[in-house]
DNA sequence: GTAGCGTGTTGAGCCTGACTCAACGAAGGC
DNA sequence: GCCTTCGTTGAGTCAGGCTCAACACGCTAC
């Protein structure tokens, strides 16, 4: 590729490569990503990449960062929201999230979440950060959280990441409304099979 | 290693490398596994292993599929059981297998649902497997699941290991008895959400 | 015994890809 | 115009996956 090479700021050249990484991500998945792929696809040399991530897992932890971030910041909870709206609300969002980044989706629940221990950790912390979300719609009184309920939040997550997944894998056939009403019923159920008040219907 | 060199049959040799690789997986994890390791600590030669796993990538997929295999054969349904008694037998053979290899479960559970396509294929199928399983319970006239069924099936099966590796993470803190009884719980739950008979409480 | 044969096994070496390092060169300040 | 800074280079090292032609062990036949 005949392409000029442009001597960037660090920030800038950062930001490339993650977004190149992203792309090789989304086209195969986290353990086929090759650094020289990548730094070829940039057009610096293959020294290059490891300036700016030490370690080829540095990079890959970095890249499940950027799009776990990115998830979690495009379903942040409305906190003006009654709890149930709330969690239909980042549902809607969180499924805006997936049909539009499905690719990456897919490699970043289905392949960071083994793999290197770095990656691992990545996407335990998110998940760990959406069951608390849920969490906190209940606790109001800012109480603390019993082992079965946060095993339910947990389970939970992990409950509606495998049904979207699936639910991608079948184009979508059942109507996304349908998918939505459906989850936020596993939510109910499943908190308050775990002792949940009743209340969190407000 | 000063061990003799033995001259072993195939399937011998085989289920050799397959046990010490189990090992290996246990101490670290699936993408940590070098071939040499395993040839050292079976005293063979680096390219032995090879003529019988063409590949790093089939040797751990026939590690995985191992695993799989005896988790699958131990919490095999006992048919003769009513559907609920069915399911909380399982459950806890399950959590036999669990807690008896907790470090090779969560490498498979953890591990190989990313990492390389084979072993996703192998989480993928287990996986299926299980909800499979939980789907025959209830289809007594073997009529078609609907998605809904299919996808409170896959995301309980999800919800469940999710619940089990946070408990392990725990120490195990919440009684066994009780963690097997919510788990039964949020099994109804899901599945009666999900629009199931209610007749599957025989 | 020894000649042959099937097959488990070897070990040197290839090759890809992660990673290093000393030196180069394009901006910006003086 | 020189100097300092720092992004950048590219040749090279190293580990580990993988290959292959030859070897050696156990066996049967003569």
């Amino acid at each position: 590729m005949g392409e000029q090479r442009k001597r960037l700021s660090r920030d800038e050249r950062r930001a490339q490569l993650i977004e190149i990484g992203r792309h090789q991500v989304e086209a195969s998945s986290f353990d086929e990503l090759s650094t020289d792929a990548v730094a070829d696809e940039a057009g610096i040399s293959r020294g290059l990449l490891f300036h700016y991530f030490p370690t080829r897992r540095d990079f890959l932890v970095a890249l499940a960062e950027d799009a776990a971030g990115e998830l979690l910041d495009l379903t942040a909870p409305d906190e003006s929201l009654p709890p149930l709206e709330r969690l239909r609300a980042g549902l809607e969002a969180y499924l805006d999230y997936v049909t539009t980044r499905s690719d990456l989706y897919v490699a970043l629940v289905r392949g960071a979440a083994g793999g290197s221990t770095g990656l691992q950790d990545v996407f335990e912390a998110t998940r760990s950060r959406l069951a608390e979300r849920i969490l906190d719609g209940l606790a109001l009184g800012g109480g603390e959280v019993d082992d079965a309920l946060a095993f339910a939040a947990r389970g939970y997550v992990a409950l509606t990441e495998e049904v979207v997944v699936s639910w991608l894998r079948t184009d979508q056939r059942m109507p996304r409304e349908e998918l939505v009403d459906r989850l936020v019923q596993w939510a109910l159920a499943a908190l308050s099979s775990a002792g949940a008040p009743d209340d969190l219907l407000t």
